[in-house]
DNA sequence: GTCTATACGAGGATAGAC
DNA sequence: GTCTATCCTCGTATAGAC
């Protein structure tokens, strides 16, 4: 067994377990840090501030700012389209479309970091992401609108455009996270409560539903 | 022969004209920019070149960074708002509210750019744009629910959420030209096309007209 | 693996010539 | 009103001690 003699932890803990708890605890400062500022807005300093570290400890971990912010999206890629997945062709699109725009709405709540990343991201015209949009996220999308297809065939929907459905889904459910600031000035409360979500969460279905000739019961 | 003026513009024009002009230009220039790459990520030279002047002359316009993406937002607000008032309690929601939609796609493809530069203010929390957005939009918006409460008063329009109906419509509406780099990837063109806008008005005014009861034809 | 000190470059802002 | 040269701060990244 080699490098036995190089530990001083009293705890018993792999090299690869301390890497692995730091980074994630990086990348966790960093994901709120990036939501709130901006990639250029975002410093090295305000991450390892945040963090409790110093800006060289980050700079160990990741080895530029442009690999952190990598790795920062890259890993909420999946939180973000997981829900398209669980929809499917055999189900009835009032089920799967309520589903859909409610757990879209919960993950605007629960983390709105990784749906302001991305906006950002898209807005100032995907640089870093684009080549996962071409690929991951285009072919769930297609698998998306082809499940959308497949329902406008049973006649369990009107024969609306897919893709534009999608958009519609996307940018209104994702507002609940991206344009949250906004939404509370309008309101005026300090912030956005469940029962608002659940206010959003009902006019969206029922637009949608009713829009696409979807019987609500 | 010596150009006896030739340090003067041959044109008589006052200084106030020229310096309109000016910033007229460097204005529309930083919009541009601070659309394409955000406020922190744009630089003075980037927009000095893309203007074709040197960084000195747009700090003699602008003092300050700060002071000239304050005066682009400001100029824009205007126009980003401009279609809300619009609407009225004595018109039929079905062409109020169609107009609007269309009007505010057409916003969207016309001026990508504003609507560009407001999304990622509010995403960053709004920091320069707040005290306008709890005055100028809030009047607006208050305005704009209590027109939707008088549609439902009448009958014409099903109770629905006017607060949360307006997020819808200003979200889904604005993702035309916030996301469109997403949006075409996703269709795979270079670019949307007048169609693509125009299947766009088509579904959203389809899901809000039904979606709230109201009568297509 | 952790941290201090520092090199180095980018970018905002100013002075002052023309 | 226009522009060159320059200052100076801030932020990324590295070297190297512990």
């Amino acid at each position: 067994m080699k490098n036995e003699k190089a530990t001083k932890k009293p705890v018993r803990r792999k090299l690869a377990d301390i890497r692995k708890d730091n980074s994630d605890q990086i990348l966790l400062v960093a994901e709120k840090v990036f939501a709130e500022r901006g990639y250029r807005g975002s410093t090295i300093a305000a991450i390892a501030e945040e963090a409790d570290l110093p800006k060289a400890n980050i700079l160990y971990y990741f080895k530029t700012k442009e690999i952190l912010y990598k790795a920062v999206l890259g890993r909420q890629l999946g939180i973000w389209m997981q829900h398209m997945d669980a929809m499917t062709v055999d189900q009835h699109p009032r089920d799967a479309l309520r589903d859909y725009v409610r757990n879209k709405i919960k993950q605007s709540k629960d983390h709105p970091n990784s749906s302001r990343i991305f906006a950002a991201e898209i807005l100032h015209g995907a640089e870093f992401l684009q080549e996962k949009l071409r690929t991951d996220l285009k072919d769930q999308f297609d698998r998306t609108c082809e499940v959308f297809r497949g329902w406008i065939a049973k006649r369990w929907m009107d024969p609306v455009s897919p893709e534009h459905l999608m958009f519609m889904i996307w940018s209104s459910t994702q507002a609940y996270a991206d344009y949250s600031f906004q939404s509370s000035i309008m309101l005026e409360k300090p912030e956005m409560t469940e029962e608002d979500y659940e206010a959003g969460v009902e006019l969206i279905t029922r637009l949608v539903l009713k829009g696409c000739g979807i019987s609500l019961l």
